[in-house]
DNA sequence: TATTGTTATACTCTATAACTATA
DNA sequence: TATAGTTATAGAGTATAACAATA
Protein backbone atom coordinates (compact mmCIF):
# COMPACT_ATOMS: atom_id res chain seq x y z
CA UNK A 1 0.00 0.00 0.00
CA UNK A 2 1.80 3.39 -0.80
CA UNK A 3 0.86 6.46 0.62
CA UNK A 4 -0.90 8.22 -2.04
CA UNK A 5 -3.83 5.56 -1.11
CA UNK A 6 -4.12 6.22 2.37
CA UNK A 7 -7.16 7.85 2.41
CA UNK A 8 -8.77 6.28 -0.49
CA UNK A 9 -7.91 2.62 1.46
CA UNK A 10 -9.16 4.23 4.55
CA UNK A 11 -12.19 5.25 3.00
CA UNK A 12 -12.86 1.84 1.64
CA UNK A 13 -12.64 0.06 5.29
CA UNK A 14 -15.04 2.62 6.29
CA UNK A 15 -17.58 1.68 3.51
CA UNK A 16 -17.29 -1.92 3.99
CA UNK A 17 -17.36 -1.78 7.75
CA UNK A 18 -20.54 0.36 7.20
CA UNK A 19 -22.62 -2.07 5.44
CA UNK A 20 -21.16 -5.50 6.83
CA UNK A 21 -20.50 -4.38 10.55
CA UNK A 22 -23.33 -2.63 13.10
CA UNK A 23 -25.97 -4.45 11.05
CA UNK A 24 -26.81 -0.82 9.78
CA UNK A 25 -27.54 -2.13 6.02
CA UNK A 26 -28.51 -5.83 7.42
CA UNK A 27 -30.83 -4.87 9.86
CA UNK A 28 -32.70 -2.67 7.48
CA UNK A 29 -35.06 -5.32 6.19
CA UNK A 30 -35.50 -7.07 9.16
CA UNK A 31 -38.60 -5.72 10.46
CA UNK A 32 -40.14 -6.66 6.97
CA UNK A 33 -38.42 -10.06 6.70
CA UNK A 34 -36.57 -8.92 3.52
CA UNK A 35 -33.20 -9.53 2.83
CA UNK A 36 -30.48 -6.71 1.88
CA UNK A 37 -30.84 -8.01 -2.03
CA UNK A 38 -34.99 -7.59 -1.34
CA UNK A 39 -34.60 -4.35 -0.50
CA UNK A 40 -32.00 -3.19 -2.76
CA UNK A 41 -34.64 -4.50 -5.32
CA UNK A 42 -37.73 -2.80 -3.91
CA UNK A 43 -35.57 0.38 -4.06
CA UNK A 44 -35.32 -0.10 -7.60
CA UNK A 45 -38.57 -0.15 -8.49
CA UNK A 46 -39.95 3.54 -8.60
CA UNK A 47 -44.22 3.47 -8.37
CA UNK A 48 -45.74 3.66 -12.00
CA UNK A 49 -42.68 2.83 -12.99
CA UNK A 50 -41.96 -0.95 -14.03
CA UNK A 51 -39.01 -2.42 -14.67
CA UNK A 52 -38.16 -5.11 -17.67
CA UNK A 53 -36.60 -8.43 -15.55
CA UNK A 54 -33.38 -8.58 -17.85
CA UNK A 55 -32.55 -4.72 -16.82
CA UNK A 56 -32.56 -5.37 -12.70
CA UNK A 57 -30.26 -8.38 -13.60
CA UNK A 58 -28.06 -5.52 -15.03
CA UNK A 59 -28.22 -3.37 -12.44
CA UNK A 60 -28.25 -5.75 -9.58
CA UNK A 61 -25.50 -7.30 -11.33
CA UNK A 62 -26.50 -10.78 -10.97
CA UNK A 63 -27.68 -13.57 -13.39
CA UNK A 64 -30.94 -13.49 -14.64
CA UNK A 65 -31.92 -17.31 -13.31
CA UNK A 66 -31.30 -15.29 -9.86
CA UNK A 67 -33.97 -12.33 -10.75
CA UNK A 68 -36.29 -15.35 -11.23
CA UNK A 69 -36.20 -16.51 -8.06
CA UNK A 70 -36.22 -13.09 -6.15
CA UNK A 71 -39.21 -12.15 -8.18
CA UNK A 72 -40.74 -15.33 -7.91
CA UNK A 73 -40.68 -14.32 -3.60
CA UNK A 74 -41.70 -10.83 -3.75
CA UNK A 75 -44.28 -12.00 -5.87
CA UNK A 76 -45.59 -14.22 -3.50
CA UNK A 77 -45.58 -11.97 -0.80
CA UNK A 78 -47.61 -9.38 -3.38
CA UNK A 79 -45.14 -6.97 -3.11
CA UNK A 80 -44.24 -6.91 -6.63
CA UNK A 81 -46.44 -7.82 -10.15
CA UNK A 82 -45.10 -9.69 -13.26
CA UNK A 83 -46.63 -8.22 -16.39
CA UNK A 84 -46.03 -8.87 -20.08
CA UNK A 85 -44.61 -5.83 -22.26
CA UNK A 86 -47.01 -4.57 -24.18
CA UNK A 87 -44.15 -3.91 -26.85
CA UNK A 88 -42.06 -7.47 -26.84
CA UNK A 89 -44.16 -10.63 -25.31
CA UNK A 90 -40.75 -12.39 -24.53
CA UNK A 91 -40.22 -8.92 -21.87
CA UNK A 92 -41.73 -9.19 -18.26
CA UNK A 93 -41.94 -6.18 -16.69
CA UNK A 94 -41.90 -5.96 -12.52
CA UNK A 95 -44.38 -3.60 -10.91
CA UNK A 96 -44.87 -2.65 -7.24
CA UNK A 97 -48.44 -3.55 -6.05
CA UNK A 98 -49.41 -0.92 -3.51
CA UNK A 99 -48.55 -2.86 -0.55
CA UNK A 100 -44.89 -2.93 -2.19
CA UNK A 101 -45.02 0.75 -2.55
CA UNK A 102 -46.11 1.42 1.02
CA UNK A 103 -43.13 -1.52 2.00
CA UNK A 104 -40.69 0.47 -0.27
CA UNK A 105 -41.97 3.94 1.26
CA UNK A 106 -41.09 2.91 4.64
CA UNK A 107 -37.82 1.28 4.07
CA UNK A 108 -36.61 3.97 2.84
CA UNK A 109 -37.85 6.21 5.73
CA UNK A 110 -35.99 3.70 8.03
CA UNK A 111 -32.96 4.16 5.90
CA UNK A 112 -32.49 7.32 7.00
CA UNK A 113 -34.74 7.91 10.23
CA UNK A 114 -33.70 9.51 13.51
CA UNK A 115 -32.03 6.52 15.14
CA UNK A 116 -29.29 5.91 12.04
CA UNK A 117 -26.03 7.22 11.58
CA UNK A 118 -27.08 8.92 8.43
CA UNK A 119 -29.72 11.16 10.67
CA UNK A 120 -26.55 12.04 13.00
CA UNK A 121 -24.83 13.78 10.16
CA UNK A 122 -25.10 17.36 10.34
CA UNK A 123 -26.97 19.08 6.99
CA UNK A 124 -23.76 20.12 5.63
CA UNK A 125 -21.83 16.41 6.01
CA UNK A 126 -24.97 15.43 4.41
CA UNK A 127 -24.92 17.19 1.77
CA UNK A 128 -21.08 16.67 1.09
CA UNK A 129 -21.61 13.10 1.47
CA UNK A 130 -23.93 13.14 -1.16
CA UNK A 131 -21.91 15.13 -3.65
CA UNK A 132 -18.66 12.74 -3.11
CA UNK A 133 -21.09 10.03 -3.64
CA UNK A 134 -22.43 11.11 -7.18
CA UNK A 135 -18.66 11.39 -8.08
CA UNK A 136 -17.58 7.64 -7.05
CA UNK A 137 -20.73 6.63 -8.61
CA UNK A 138 -20.57 8.67 -11.78
CA UNK A 139 -23.82 9.90 -11.62
CA UNK A 140 -24.17 13.81 -11.55
CA UNK A 141 -26.79 15.24 -9.93
CA UNK B 1 -40.43 11.10 3.27
CA UNK B 2 -40.30 14.37 4.56
CA UNK B 3 -37.98 17.06 3.14
CA UNK B 4 -35.23 17.14 6.07
CA UNK B 5 -34.30 13.36 4.77
CA UNK B 6 -34.01 14.49 1.49
CA UNK B 7 -29.72 14.37 1.50
CA UNK B 8 -29.83 11.61 4.04
CA UNK B 9 -32.58 9.43 1.57
CA UNK B 10 -29.70 9.87 -1.77
CA UNK B 11 -27.02 9.36 0.57
CA UNK B 12 -28.33 5.95 1.11
CA UNK B 13 -29.48 5.71 -1.85
CA UNK B 14 -26.34 6.24 -3.40
CA UNK B 15 -24.29 4.10 -0.80
CA UNK B 16 -26.34 1.27 -1.91
CA UNK B 17 -25.70 1.77 -5.64
CA UNK B 18 -21.89 1.72 -4.80
CA UNK B 19 -22.10 -1.40 -3.24
CA UNK B 20 -24.54 -3.31 -5.17
CA UNK B 21 -24.68 -1.94 -8.31
CA UNK B 22 -22.05 -1.48 -11.11
CA UNK B 23 -20.03 -4.67 -9.51
CA UNK B 24 -17.91 -2.31 -7.81
CA UNK B 25 -17.97 -4.44 -4.41
CA UNK B 26 -19.17 -7.71 -5.73
CA UNK B 27 -16.22 -8.08 -8.24
CA UNK B 28 -13.52 -7.18 -5.98
CA UNK B 29 -12.90 -10.83 -4.53
CA UNK B 30 -13.43 -12.18 -8.63
CA UNK B 31 -9.98 -12.41 -9.49
CA UNK B 32 -8.75 -14.35 -5.82
CA UNK B 33 -12.45 -16.09 -5.95
CA UNK B 34 -13.25 -14.58 -3.29
CA UNK B 35 -17.16 -13.82 -2.35
CA UNK B 36 -17.77 -10.32 -0.52
CA UNK B 37 -18.11 -11.77 2.88
CA UNK B 38 -14.62 -13.78 2.41
CA UNK B 39 -12.86 -10.56 1.39
CA UNK B 40 -14.40 -8.78 3.79
CA UNK B 41 -13.50 -11.68 6.88
CA UNK B 42 -9.96 -11.17 5.44
CA UNK B 43 -9.64 -7.85 5.81
CA UNK B 44 -11.10 -8.17 9.12
CA UNK B 45 -7.33 -10.21 9.78
CA UNK B 46 -4.50 -7.83 10.35
CA UNK B 47 -1.55 -10.08 9.53
CA UNK B 48 -0.14 -10.75 13.21
CA UNK B 49 -3.07 -10.06 14.87
CA UNK B 50 -5.47 -12.98 15.25
CA UNK B 51 -9.23 -12.50 16.03
CA UNK B 52 -11.63 -14.90 18.23
CA UNK B 53 -14.05 -16.67 15.81
CA UNK B 54 -16.66 -14.90 18.48
CA UNK B 55 -15.13 -11.63 17.56
CA UNK B 56 -15.25 -12.00 14.13
CA UNK B 57 -18.89 -13.12 14.20
CA UNK B 58 -20.04 -10.19 16.26
CA UNK B 59 -18.28 -7.76 13.58
CA UNK B 60 -19.45 -9.77 10.77
CA UNK B 61 -22.76 -9.69 12.38
CA UNK B 62 -23.68 -12.94 11.62
CA UNK B 63 -24.51 -16.26 14.02
CA UNK B 64 -21.08 -18.01 15.31
CA UNK B 65 -22.39 -21.41 13.06
CA UNK B 66 -21.94 -19.13 9.89
CA UNK B 67 -18.08 -18.52 11.12
CA UNK B 68 -17.54 -21.78 11.17
CA UNK B 69 -18.12 -22.34 8.10
CA UNK B 70 -16.78 -19.26 6.16
CA UNK B 71 -13.85 -20.46 8.73
CA UNK B 72 -14.00 -23.63 6.78
CA UNK B 73 -13.62 -23.22 3.65
CA UNK B 74 -10.63 -20.46 3.79
CA UNK B 75 -9.06 -22.31 5.60
CA UNK B 76 -9.53 -25.65 3.29
CA UNK B 77 -7.76 -22.59 0.93
CA UNK B 78 -5.07 -22.36 3.19
CA UNK B 79 -5.80 -18.83 3.87
CA UNK B 80 -6.32 -18.39 7.79
CA UNK B 81 -5.69 -20.77 10.12
CA UNK B 82 -7.23 -22.26 13.82
CA UNK B 83 -5.58 -21.62 16.50
CA UNK B 84 -6.10 -22.54 19.74
CA UNK B 85 -6.20 -19.45 22.32
CA UNK B 86 -3.99 -20.29 25.03
CA UNK B 87 -5.60 -18.30 27.70
CA UNK B 88 -9.17 -19.95 27.39
CA UNK B 89 -9.11 -23.36 25.47
CA UNK B 90 -12.47 -22.55 24.83
CA UNK B 91 -11.72 -20.08 22.18
CA UNK B 92 -10.68 -20.58 19.09
CA UNK B 93 -8.37 -17.87 17.37
CA UNK B 94 -8.17 -17.17 13.81
CA UNK B 95 -4.65 -16.09 12.33
CA UNK B 96 -3.16 -15.16 8.30
CA UNK B 97 -1.29 -17.21 6.56
CA UNK B 98 1.83 -15.81 5.09
CA UNK B 99 -0.22 -17.01 1.70
CA UNK B 100 -3.71 -14.99 2.94
CA UNK B 101 -1.42 -12.15 4.40
CA UNK B 102 -0.05 -11.59 0.81
CA UNK B 103 -3.99 -12.01 -0.71
CA UNK B 104 -4.90 -9.33 1.87
CA UNK B 105 -2.69 -7.07 0.73
CA UNK B 106 -3.82 -7.39 -2.90
CA UNK B 107 -6.86 -7.05 -2.23
CA UNK B 108 -6.67 -3.65 -0.34
CA UNK B 109 -4.94 -2.44 -3.15
CA UNK B 110 -7.09 -3.36 -5.61
CA UNK B 111 -9.95 -2.27 -3.75
CA UNK B 112 -8.13 1.40 -3.96
CA UNK B 113 -6.34 0.98 -6.91
CA UNK B 114 -6.33 3.63 -9.76
CA UNK B 115 -8.98 1.81 -12.30
CA UNK B 116 -11.57 2.02 -9.14
CA UNK B 117 -13.47 4.96 -8.55
CA UNK B 118 -12.26 6.12 -4.58
CA UNK B 119 -8.59 6.76 -6.95
CA UNK B 120 -10.60 9.02 -8.79
CA UNK B 121 -11.80 11.17 -6.27
CA UNK B 122 -9.54 14.36 -5.52
CA UNK B 123 -7.15 14.08 -2.38
CA UNK B 124 -9.60 16.24 -0.53
CA UNK B 125 -13.18 14.50 -1.73
CA UNK B 126 -11.11 11.53 -0.16
CA UNK B 127 -10.34 12.69 2.66
CA UNK B 128 -13.50 14.67 3.26
CA UNK B 129 -15.39 10.67 2.99
CA UNK B 130 -12.97 9.60 5.49
CA UNK B 131 -14.43 12.18 7.85
CA UNK B 132 -18.00 11.56 7.39
CA UNK B 133 -17.85 7.86 7.71
CA UNK B 134 -15.73 8.38 10.57
CA UNK B 135 -18.80 9.95 12.43
CA UNK B 136 -21.19 7.39 10.26
CA UNK B 137 -19.34 4.27 11.92
CA UNK B 138 -18.84 6.00 15.26
CA UNK B 139 -15.11 5.64 14.58
CA UNK B 140 -13.04 8.55 15.37
CA UNK B 141 -10.06 9.02 13.88
C1' DT C 1 -24.56 -23.14 34.80
C1' DA C 2 -22.83 -20.29 31.18
C1' DT C 3 -19.94 -19.79 27.08
C1' DT C 4 -17.30 -21.12 22.62
C1' DG C 5 -17.45 -23.34 18.78
C1' DT C 6 -19.45 -27.31 15.92
C1' DT C 7 -23.08 -30.05 13.68
C1' DA C 8 -27.67 -30.77 11.60
C1' DT C 9 -31.12 -28.69 9.08
C1' DA C 10 -33.51 -25.53 6.17
C1' DC C 11 -33.96 -21.56 3.30
C1' DT C 12 -32.07 -17.75 0.44
C1' DC C 13 -28.66 -16.14 -2.88
C1' DT C 14 -25.81 -17.06 -6.65
C1' DA C 15 -23.97 -19.02 -11.11
C1' DT C 16 -23.97 -22.33 -15.16
C1' DA C 17 -26.28 -24.96 -18.47
C1' DA C 18 -30.29 -26.56 -20.85
C1' DC C 19 -34.86 -25.28 -22.17
C1' DT C 20 -39.26 -22.51 -23.97
C1' DA C 21 -41.36 -18.86 -26.21
C1' DT C 22 -40.81 -15.00 -28.89
C1' DA C 23 -38.32 -11.94 -32.17
C1' DT D 1 -30.39 -17.30 -35.12
C1' DA D 2 -30.63 -14.43 -31.19
C1' DT D 3 -32.90 -12.83 -26.97
C1' DA D 4 -35.92 -12.88 -22.43
C1' DG D 5 -37.10 -15.48 -19.02
C1' DT D 6 -37.52 -20.16 -16.68
C1' DT D 7 -36.03 -24.60 -14.78
C1' DA D 8 -32.62 -27.86 -12.94
C1' DT D 9 -28.75 -28.24 -10.34
C1' DA D 10 -25.04 -27.20 -7.27
C1' DG D 11 -22.46 -24.50 -3.96
C1' DA D 12 -22.09 -20.57 -0.68
C1' DG D 13 -24.25 -17.60 2.90
C1' DT D 14 -27.48 -17.28 6.57
C1' DA D 15 -30.23 -18.54 10.89
C1' DT D 16 -32.09 -21.75 14.56
C1' DA D 17 -31.64 -25.53 17.52
C1' DA D 18 -29.15 -29.21 19.67
C1' DC D 19 -24.65 -30.60 21.10
C1' DA D 20 -19.54 -31.11 23.05
C1' DA D 21 -15.87 -29.19 25.52
C1' DT D 22 -14.42 -25.94 28.66
C1' DA D 23 -15.02 -22.28 32.15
Amino acid sequence: MSYVDADACRAWQLLVKFFFGEREYLSLGEEFELSPVQCHLLHLIEPERPLPMGRLAQTLACDASNVTGLVDRLEARGLVQRRQSPGDRRVKVIQLTPTGSRVRTQLLRRATSASRPLARLSAAQQRSLVKILEALVDEPA
